[in-house]
RNA sequence: GCCUUUGUAGCUCAGUCGGUAGAGCAGUGGACUGAAAAUCCACGUGUCGUUGGUUCGAUUCCGACCGAAGGCA
């Protein structure tokens, strides 16, 4: 028999902004619609970074399964969009293989769509040492250069970056030195297989960005109530590569270190996250299958939740 | 009360030796395939405090007034 469309396993998917609420509603869809949970964050998945990233709590966890939360040192610099999405696409199955339904929840774009995008990475390469031959080559010659370098493998990809993007260049040129296949290609052929999942995309916003810019402001200031200044001290004796990129504590750090008063940090912080929610929100919009809710048109919490839950049981993919 | 400085974009300020003005930040839009909470790109009209005067022409020079800061009494 062939394997009929039937097959495809169902998949939740919460998108937004940070501080839209989006774990909150995960968890509150997973309890009416017997689900669990896994996160789509790329610094949730480290230990010891709990007030910062505002992992759930054990309190709002209740008994929800979260999956992909906690799980990383703080100092492990080689966990990447690959290493989660195999991660993730397992831990949905295995979900779905106990009967429940996987609610894909999170801020990280890259991952989200590496997921519900099925996204094959297996055949793009990674090497330190040409990254390394690559960064010199860039130190010597200039940004220019590398693009230069980039247009005569790869024209279409080269086209489409900046000189000062030096990052995408670069990965663009060592994965064309590692396999001798062009960035293009491999992105062509990464999405070749369709995902496995039958599909319904909810993501949260305001209607008034102002509204959400206020919530980041509030919540970073429960954040400080909370104890991140500790929580920042800690773990800055021990982070590594991805996990200092981390909102919340390195705009903290001036004030640990007695360079910046407290106050001016907390204001970097506010504008690094507001900064960082607008990114998100330009990753997620141009996303046609999203269902947007618009959080700031509900009177309360449990409406917005009946409205989400609405959405998905027209969806169909239960 | 007097003297000095000052009033230009949401904020901090630059500038026009008289021809109606521009930076940084904020904000907005966008890109994104093995570090993505990262990285990168694009977008700058505002009664130049108010009001008189000089001038072909004033945000620019002069006067008055209003506001702010500092100093002297």
């Amino acid at each position: 028999m062939m394997i009929e469309q039937s097959n495809k396993i169902p998949l939740l998917v919460v998108v937004g902004p940070t501080a839209s609420g989006k774990t909150g509603l995960a968890i509150e869809l997973a309890r009416s619609l017997n689900g669990e949970v896994v996160s789509a964050d790329s610094m949730q998945i480290y230990k010891r970074m709990e007030i910062g990233t505002a992992k759930p709590t054990a309190d709002e966890m209740g008994d929800i399964s979260h999956h992909l939360i906690d799980f990383v040192e703080p100092d492990d610099a080689a966990f990447s969009v690959a290493d989660y999405a195999r991660l993730a696409r397992t831990a949905i199955a295995e979900i779905s293989a106990r009967s429940k339904l996987p609610i894909l929840s999170g801020g990280t774009g890259l991952y989200v769509n590496a997921v519900i995008d099925n996204i094959d990475y297996t055949d793009i390469a990674s090497d330190e040492k040409v990254r390394q031959q690559l960064n010199a080559l860039a130190q010597e010659k200039g940004n220019e250069h590398m693009l230069a370098l980039l247009a005569e493998a790869d024209p279409a990809l080269a086209a489409t970056l900046h000189p000062n993007n030096l990052g995408r260049i670069l990965r663009a040129l060592e994965v064309y030195r590692l396999t001798g296949i062009t960035m293009s290609e491999h992105q062509r052929r990464s999405r070749l297989v369709p995902a496995q999942y039958d599909l319904c995309m909810l993501g949260l916003n305001f209607s008034d960005r102002a509204h959400l810019y206020e919530r980041i402001n509030r919540r970073v200031d429960l954040m400080i109530k909370a104890g991140l200044l500790d929580e920042a001290q800690e773990i800055s004796k021990s982070y590594g590569g991805t996990a200092r990129q981390a909102i919340g504590y390195k705009e903290l750090q001036p004030y640990l270190d007695g360079e910046l008063p407290l106050e001016v940090c907390i204001d970097n912080l506010k504008q690094a996250t507001r900064h960082y929610a607008k990114r998100q929100l330009t990753w997620f919009r141009r996303d046609e299958r999203i269902h947007w809710i618009l959080a700031d048109t509900f009177e309360n919490a449990k409406d917005l939740v009946l409205a989400a839950q609405n959405i998905v049981h027209n969806s169909g993919i239960l």
